[in-house]
Order: structure tokens, then C-alpha cells, then sequence
DNA sequence: ATGGTTTTGACAATCATTATCAATAGTGAT
DNA sequence: ATCACTATTGATAATGATTGTCAAAACCAT
């Protein structure tokens, strides 16, 4: 049975208040710049719950590290701009229906998919466009 | 100025043979069993230095271990069984379009992709169907 | 073969995440 | 409100992947 503590709650407000992406190690900082005391271990097993339950996105940043992110409108991928970090949420259907038919073309069941899409975003675009910097001319 | 190192070589070669994707320690563990006594650290060097030089793509695994794979015929995507690791390569022109589009609309340029699917093939859907155990009668 | 420099490899260090386990605090019943 | 029961917490150790270190070895050009 499931109860119901002053953790998750703040682990779920936190995540709520959160802009983009999060890894649990800056939840559990910003949480305790905040002034509660929850514990790193408690952080972790509620992005988990959260995750498992399908209130939060999981994925895993380039660096390595996991990333969760408050999931409200149920699945969507996402658009991330490899220079600033802006997250654009987008749907997906026909990703969505691709995704269910070619694995059931192959027999594969219990479908999830990965699918989520690095690029440039407009700002950076201009700027890369404008480089006015001296490039360093390494072999 | 880069060197050419039969350790290198047989990490090009030991990627290049593997089907699907492939952690750094499982390549390290292959390698070891075919006799290499090359080391580990070696082998993650090799492999970013591969990956860096775009002969390999790297992408995080659900478990959060980077996975690398031989980059050689193009640009494809794959199906991959998350319990026994059967690995199928798809075709995803759908996709491909689609990802360029969405990108577009919003501005971005450079645009990657990551698109997998992950799910249980046909042999091991048929496992998980016949559990012949108690289910939780959870909420 | 020699020299200069890159690469290697064993191991320590680091970092994120998970397991451990006694103490705590919800929850439902009395 | 109190009690008992048990899920949850939290400090820390443990784990596991990855990176840094640095002397020794290997590679390439001469």
C-alpha cells in the first residue's frame, strides 16, 4: 500500500515547478537549497515511482545521467536544442502508429520507443550562422 | 598526430562484427574472451575516439550505460528485445521525414535524431505470456 | 637502430545510482 | 486518542560504469 508522506509530495511540487529537465542529484539540491531535508535516497525512489506510475518522463541525458521531467499530458517526445538546452514538447502520432507496426511486424510486443530529436534551435541557429570568432585551427 | 594501434583496430573490428549495440564492457568482455589481453580503458578510448570520429554512433541504453555500435551502411534505426537483446535493423524513412519536419517547424536546424524501439520479440513475448505465477492484484 | 611522442594498461578516483537496515511515521482499527 | 502494523525514510556502504594518472611500451619517421 501506498502512503503518503511530505517527500513525495515535494519531490512532485519540485518536479512541477521545474522548467525543462532535471536530474535527481539537482532535485535533491534544489530541494534542499529549499530548506527540506529529504534525504538523496528518498529523491530517487520517488522520480522512480513517479516515472513507474507515468507522472514523470524519464530519460537519459547525454552526460549519462538520468533526467525526469513532470509528464502531464500523457506520451510525447521531445525537441532538444544541443547548444542551449531548450526542450520543445511534441507530439508524435504517426511516430506513435510507426512504431507500434514495425515492431509488430516483427513480432515484437510491449512496444516503448526512444525517440527524441537534437538539433539547433532557432537562436543558436543564428548564432552558429554568425560565428565571428576565430576558430581554432587544430590538425 | 593518431596512431595505428592493433588495439584500436581490433575494437573497429570487434564493433563492426557485433549485430546491434554493444556497452564498453561488454566489448571489453568479448574481446577478452577471444584472447585480447587488451584493457579496459583502452577500449573506452578507442571507442569515443570512434565515436568522435563518426565511424560509431553512441546512444545511453535504458540502464543508463552508453552503447555504441559500427556506423557503416547509412543511417537506419533498430528494433531491439530488452530481454534477450535480439536486435533487428528498420528502415524508418517515415521517420526520417517526419523528424526533419517537426524540427523545421520549430526553428531548429542540424537536426539528429535517436529513434530505437524497445520492446520483448516474438520468443520472448511468449515467455512473458505463459508466467504460470500469481499476479499482484495491485490498484 | 634512435628519438620523440603517442598510446597503453593497471589502478585509483569519481560520479550516479541502488541496497541496507534500524528508526520513524502513516494508516486503520480499537 | 492510542495502538499496532508495516511502508517509508535516511545515512551510509556498496555497486558499477567511466575517466584520470603516469610510468612503461609501442609506433613512426629519420
Amino acid at each position: 500500500m501506498k502512503r503518503n508522506t511530505w517527500q513525495r509530495e515535494a519531490v512532485r511540487d519540485a518536479l512541477d515547478g521545474t522548467e525543462g529537465f532535471i536530474s535527481a542529484q539537482a532535485l535533491h539540491s534544489a530541494l534542499h537549497a529549499s530548506g527540506s531535508p529529504i534525504g538523496l535516497a528518498t529523491v530517487y525512489r520517488a522520480l522512480g515511482d513517479l516515472a513507474a506510475s507515468g507522472d514523470a518522463d524519464c530519460l537519459q541525458s547525454p552526460e549519462g545521467e538520468a533526467i525526469y521531467r513532470a509528464c502531464s499530458t500523457g506520451h510525447h517526445h521531445h525537441l532538444i536544442c544541443r547548444n542551449c538546452g531548450l526542450t520543445v514538447e511534441i507530439a508524435a502520432d504517426e511516430v506513435e502508429a510507426w512504431a507500434q507496426r514495425v515492431a509488430g511486424e516483427h513480432g515484437f510486443t510491449s512496444a516503448a520507443h526512444v525517440v527524441d530529436v537534437f538539433g539547433l534551435c532557432a537562436d543558436c541557429s543564428r548564432q552558429a550562422a554568425e560565428p565571428a570568432s576565430a576558430e581554432s585551427a587544430s590538425a
